[in-house]
DNA sequence: GCATAATGGTTTCAATTCGCAACTGATTGG
DNA sequence: CCAATCAGTTGCGAATTGAAACCATTATGC
């Protein structure tokens, strides 16, 4: 089923961008994940031309990221993410988070993800299992042996 | 400085996208987070062709997230993250995170992220001000105000 | 019952991007 | 001086992308 030439095939970071390292691919994500459904409903969320949509959703249903399926109602189709594409949500998060901190003038509103109770949530903190916060300068990649 | 026609403006999410949402962006992220320095040694370690390479070191440079400066030792160039791209920090681990629980076959081996004991990154599991758990399903986009 | 719109595409075609290969010009090593 | 390396630039064909038009089914309005 996957695609058979990676561009790196033992760097996880590289195989997960040649399934959705591009744009439009993580911003139908994006809108899977705030509860679009519909072809109409991602192409008018997005503003993706409907070739390129169509192309998207098929790649996106092909990795298994998103299940098609007819609506319960009439007979329309639906584009639900599966758990596989849900798990996508820490990328998401911090993709926005960073684009909060860096992508916008200081004081420029922008669109705030909350949880239930309407609390904004926190910023992720990478940590080593001691608790220590982890960045570029504290971790390296080990290549597999 | 920054591209001022976005795809969509309010959005953190799409902002981020519009700067790094490219797999060949991210890809020297991540070399540079890995010790790559020179323009020869992020196109042997990435596979991407010159003309490209310096297209994407130029949009990253003009956008913040690397600087380039001449190499102490020498008269060559390098070019070394700002704290703006190596705050991408969390983004390229949850990308390298996801793709190693779902683009790898059961055993198939991939390269680990370590501190500095040696010790595998624990996985990054987004948690509200309170310590819940959160995914898409708890949380929502507040639209700006 | 007929017109009209929406839904989920496919086709067409122009523009952009990509990558290979060749060339350049400035250094560096021997 | 000669060869190699570095950091590109240029040219060009191929692949990808995107805007718009077209199409075949359902729904909906009146």
């Amino acid at each position: 089923m996957p695609s058979t030439d990676w561009t790196d095939p033992e760097c996880p970071v590289a195989r997960t961008l040649d399934l959705v390292g591009d744009k439009w691919s993580l911003l139908v994500i994006r809108d899977a994940m705030d509860g679009a459904r519909s072809f109409t409903e991602f192409q008018r969320r997005t503003g993706i031309a409907r070739n390129i949509l169509t192309d998207r959703l098929r790649k996106l249903i092909a990795h298994g990221l998103l299940a098609q399926r007819t609506a319960p109602s009439g007979r329309r189709q639906e584009y639900v993410l599966t758990d596989v594409g849900r798990d996508l949500f820490p990328v998401i998060l911090t993709l926005r988070q960073w684009g909060e901190r860096h992508a916008f003038a200081p004081g420029e509103p922008h669109s705030t993800l909350v949880d239930q109770h309407g609390a904004p949530v926190p910023e992720i903190a990478p940590t080593s299992a001691d608790g220590t916060l982890l960045d570029t300068d504290t971790t390296h990649v080990r290549k597999t042996r």
